[in-house]
DNA sequence: TAAATAAACGAAACCGGTTTCAAAATAGAT
DNA sequence: ATCTATTTTGAAACCGGTTTCGTTTATTTA
């Protein structure tokens, strides 16, 4: 568009309106010794009365730099999850003068083809990426990704590279401590509610959980073993096929949509938590505490945090090594003593 | 970094390889005509081998266009609104090349100085921006953004502007359909709780619950009506302040958010929706079919759809005409007759 | 077959910055 | 006052594309 006709204001300009050189505008933008401060001063007169700012995109060409980050999440986009991370990510790059590159599915018009990782990274020029929750094997290019020279961090994905590293929780942990928060109230016959296991943390989790249980002699019959999905509908199912056994647990490890889904499908059934049926939850979403259920607490800000300072680091070429995030159990409402 | 050692190949390698000049390999990649057949396949097909890409970068700064969209939300960053409406945006503007920026708040590092929203949309030259949610009074630039030159358009704000418009919900529609609905269930009694009348929609709502309710005789005292916050918590001191009155509603409208805190709240006190009370909400959230809420539904998907489309218009110097989106009612469970 | 017309191509300027390096200006030493 | 050392400065090349417009090549027409 013509912009109404107005075109914006170049360093030229600039240069021209304070009788130097681009060259020592530039220099001047970018704080550079060598500058006389008589000079400097004019320069930054100059352009505050024109309310100058650069071009972002002319300084990435010429700087193959463009101080923006790819921000890539599983499909199901925005989750609980995320929310809470994103805050995280958002303030340390931000702090930094990166802005977030949101990365939609589809390229320059022409064809309409969906790219992938990759060419979408090479396509703006990021210098960086962040990659939420994938799970492996759903992206194809993780190979190529390795081998590319992008820096990039995962979180809740263990994938390293020379330019690629990771950020996640200590979930073998979690498990310990919530099933031992159990045990210590008596609970012997415990069950599992978690998503599917090919993603990283409820891998773990799920390690960690039965390494407890059987450490401590506790039980766990098979069917009482849930790896699906990680949403509150998944609750109402949980509970549902609970409901139909003979034998039933006294209490449930379950991640924290899910638990809240159980919790619901109780209610609804006049069942309460904890009377009828104890839980303790992966996580400690927002919603968790509305519902005053114990958990065991992801430092998701921190997390969003972590990756993003790890990113940078990469970026400088500083240390890639990954970040494991301590958890710790919230104690809440949603547990009580076997009778 | 040195990317190690890898250059990315550009155009005029492909120029080169091709035996052509790098303005014929531009034209070839920008299908434009004039081109012979032959040539156009050769170049396509070393385009092809060499796995070449355009640099974006590049190409903005000589087109003067970024494909680059700024998303701009209202702090309340990520709710269960924008959720929905987010991948309406999403799948629009990314079908037609466009990349989503999602700001965060510093710039360049130097001084840490945050930055506003124009700045913002200027630094890194997008071609447009979609803000969300933002409330009338909260961002101070909003005048300068109207006599601005970039295109934008807002969600849930009436702003108007030669390169501003909007898109928002009939939301006085959406408050009669809710009182009408609770009026030919028999109610006469009802109250009403949403987020500040600040922000349009609300306000807009209100009047329509207002007008609705006199017109149709009905009565609402002044105690019955909530109007501060849009969330969950919000619903609960509803509901408490409700209890300790002596005059009570016999049903209620009520933003989802905070008609599913009422729910809540209802049953944790041993009562039920509709049994105690009957519930109309407006927004249509994701969770609120697991509350079996009827609720007046706002086409969120189709509004991000909406507001991309409006601001490829207005980008593509087309129509800026505002747009309202239809909403109707969704009966589920959480109203019934007066007894 | 020559002239007129149309189609295809490419040299060069441009977008707005950064960076290199030689030249100019200034300061310091003798 | 002259010469050297140190600061400052700016011309020009560069980043990787797009676009204009004149030139070359191919096709028609006479």
């Amino acid at each position: 568009m013509d912009k109404a006709g107005v075109r914006a204001i170049t360093i030229d300009d600039i240069a021209k309106k304070a009788n130097v050189s681009k060259a020592t505008v530039s220099k001047v933008i970018n704080s550079y010794s060598g500058i006389n401060e008589k000079t400097r001063q004019a320069v930054l007169k100059v352009m505050r009365e024109h309310n100058y700012w650069p071009n972002t995109t002319a300084r990435s060409l010429s700087m193959q730099r463009s101080y923006l980050v790819g921000l890539f999440m599983a499909s199901e986009l925005l989750d609980s999850f995320f929310r809470e991370v994103i805050p995280g990510i958002e303030a340390t790059l931000g702090s930094q003068g990166y802005d977030i590159l949101y990365f939609a599915d589809k390229r320059p018009g022409n064809t309409g083809v969906t790219f992938g990782y990759l060419e979408k990274c090479r396509d703006r020029r990021v210098d960086g990426a962040i990659l939420l929750s994938y799970i492996r094997g759903d992206i194809p290019e993780f190979e190529s990704l390795l081998a590319s020279d992008i820096p990039a961090v995962f979180i809740d994905m263990t994938l390293e590279g020379p330019y690629t590293s990771y950020v996640i929780s200590d979930n073998h942990k979690s498990a310990r401590l919530a099933v031992e928060c159990l045990h210590s109230l008596g609970h012997r016959e415990v069950g599992y509610a978690d998503g599917t296991s090919r993603s990283v943390p409820a891998e773990r989790r799920f390690q960690g959980f039965m390494e407890t249980v059987n450490r401590l002699g506790m039980h766990c019959r098979p069917e009482w073993i849930f790896q699906d999905s990680f949403d509150e509908e998944y609750g109402y199912h949980v509970i549902e096929n609970l409901e139909s056994m003979e034998q039933q647990p006294t209490a449930m490890v379950a991640q924290d949509n899910v638990a809240v889904g159980m919790i619901r499908a109780l209610w609804e059934r006049g069942k309460s938590v904890p009377g009828d049926l104890s839980i303790v939850g992966f996580d400690d979403l927002e919603i968790s505490r509305h519902y005053n259920l114990t958990t065991v607490k992801q430092q998701k800000y921190e997390m969003g945090v972590a990756a993003s300072e790890l990113l940078l680091n990469i970026i400088n070429h500083k240390s890639n090594k990954p970040i494991v995030m301590d958890t710790d159990l919230i104690i809440r409402g949603s547990c009580m003593s076997i009778k």
